[in-house]
DNA sequence: GTAATATACGGACCGTTGGTCCGATTGTTC
DNA sequence: GAACAATCGGACCAACGGTCCGTATATTAC
C-alpha cells in the first residue's frame, strides 16, 4: 500500500526547503514565534504545501525530529556495537546515551519544538516511543529485576529541552553526559530487587 | 509595597470562581481546548476581568498550580515531620515525595495545563524552582558526594504530567509512589563518589 | 443616607494564527 | 506535445489571546 509513484521532483525540493527553513526559524525566534506562515514564506513556497506535506504543525516537527534522529536509529539497529546490536547491555546502554546525549545538545530548538508541538501524550510519539523500547529492552537484559519501563521513562526524561539546556548552560555537553552516564551507573549497579519491582 | 488596601469582594468572589472555571475546564478538556472566553463564561464573568487578575493564560495556570500546591508548601515549611523541619533527610525525601505524588495524582489536568501553559523555560517557573529547592538540600544533605541540582531534576521529572498518567494507568497511584521511592533509594543508596560529581 | 472616589467589570475590538479549499500550474508519461 | 495526475499557492475562514475604555459597583468619609 505504500507502493505509490515516486514523489515528484519539485515535492521532494519544497520538502527539503520546508524542513530547512523550518529548524532554522526554530533555532532563531523559538517555536512559539514561528508561525507557518513564516515556515512557507521563508521555504519559499504557499502556505497551503506545508499543510499538504506534514498535515499540520505537529507533523511538520515529528519530521524535522526523525530527520534528525534518524542516523541514530540506524546505527543502533544495524551499526557496529556497542551503539549496535553486539555489545552488552551494560555497555549499549551509555553508548546510546552517549549518542543521544550528542544529539540532543546539537539540536536542543528541535527538542524543544518537538516537546511543545506535540498536543499530549509525548510518551506515544514515535521517535519516543523508539527510544524507549530500545532503553527498556537493555534494560531489561541488564537488570531483570528492575521496573525497565520506569527507568526508561527515568533516562529518557533528561532529554527534556529545558533540562538539556539548563545543564549544558552550566557545564556544557560534557556535564549532560557525565551526568547520564552517573545515573545509569547508579540504576545498573542498583542493591538487586528480590524480586521484578513491576 | 504590596500593603494595599483588602481586595474588593466582588474581586475575591471573581477569582474564586475564575479558578473554579478554570480547573474545571481543563479537567474536562484539556488545556488545549480551553479558551479563556470559556472559561471567563463559564465564570460568569467577563474577558477583561480573567485578564486583569491573571495577567493571561500562563498566569492563570500558574495560579491554579500554586493554589492546589499551597497546603504543600506550607507542610514542607513548617508542619510536622518527617514532612516538616525535624526529621533527617533520608525520611524527608521519600515524604515528600509521597506528598507531591499523592498532588500529583490528584491534579494531573492542572499539572499537564500549567506544563503546557508555561512558555517556555518551565524549570525556572515558581512552584518547579521550590520544590527543586527543597529537593536539592535534602539530597545535598544525605549526599554531599552527588550532583544534587542534576539528580534533584531527575526526581522531579517523574512528575511530569504525561508520565503521571501513563504510570497511573497501568499501575495505579501505588505504583507511582512505588517507583519514586524505589528511584529515590537507588540514588539515595548509589555506591559512593570519591568526590562531588560537581 | 449620600456623595465622592477608587476599583473592578465586561464585551466590543484587533491582529495573528492554524488550517481549508480550489483554480492555476507543473512534472511525468506515452 | 498532448493528456493526465500530482502539486502548488494564496485567498479565505473561524478561533483565539490579549487590549481598551465607558460603565457599574464596592468602599469610605461625613
Amino acid at each position: 500500500m505504500s507502493e505509490q509513484r515516486p514523489e515528484r521532483a519539485d515535492a521532494l525540493r519544497n520538502r527539503h526547503a520546508i524542513l530547512e527553513a523550518a529548524e532554522a526559524l526554530v533555532a532563531a525566534h523559538g517555536f512559539d514565534h514561528v508561525s507557518i506562515d513564516k515556515v512557507a514564506a521563508t521555504a519559499g513556497v504557499g502556505k497551503g504545501t506545508v499543510f499538504r506535506r506534514f498535515g499540520n504543525r505537529t507533523g511538520l516537527m515529528r519530521a524535522l525530529l526523525e530527520e534528525r534522529a534518524r542516523m541514530l536509529s540506524e546505527a543502533i539497529v544495524s551499526g557496529p556495537p556497542p551503539l549496535g546490536p553486539g555489545a552488552p547491555p551494560e555497555q549499549r546502554l551509555p553508548a546510546f546515551l552517549d549518542a543521544l546525549a550528542s544529539l540532543a545538545t546539537r539540536n536542543v530548538s528541535v527538542l524543544a519544538a518537538h516537546e511543545r508541538a506535540c498536543p499530549q501524550d509525548k510518551l506515544s510519539d514515535p521517535t519516543y516511543l523508539r527510544w524507549h523500547r530500545h532503553i527498556t529492552a537493555l534494560l531489561g537484559q541488564a537488570r531483570p529485576d528492575l521496573d525497565a519501563e520506569f527507568y526508561g521513562h527515568t533516562l529518557l526524561a533528561m532529554f527534556d529541552a529545558d533540562l538539556v539546556r539548563s545543564i549544558t548552560a552550566n557545564g556544557g555537553a560534557a556535564r549532560l553526559a557525565a551526568s547520564l552516564h552517573d545515573l545509569a551507573d547508579t540504576i545498573l549497579r542498583a542493591p538487586a530487587r528480590s524480586r521484578p519491582v513491576r
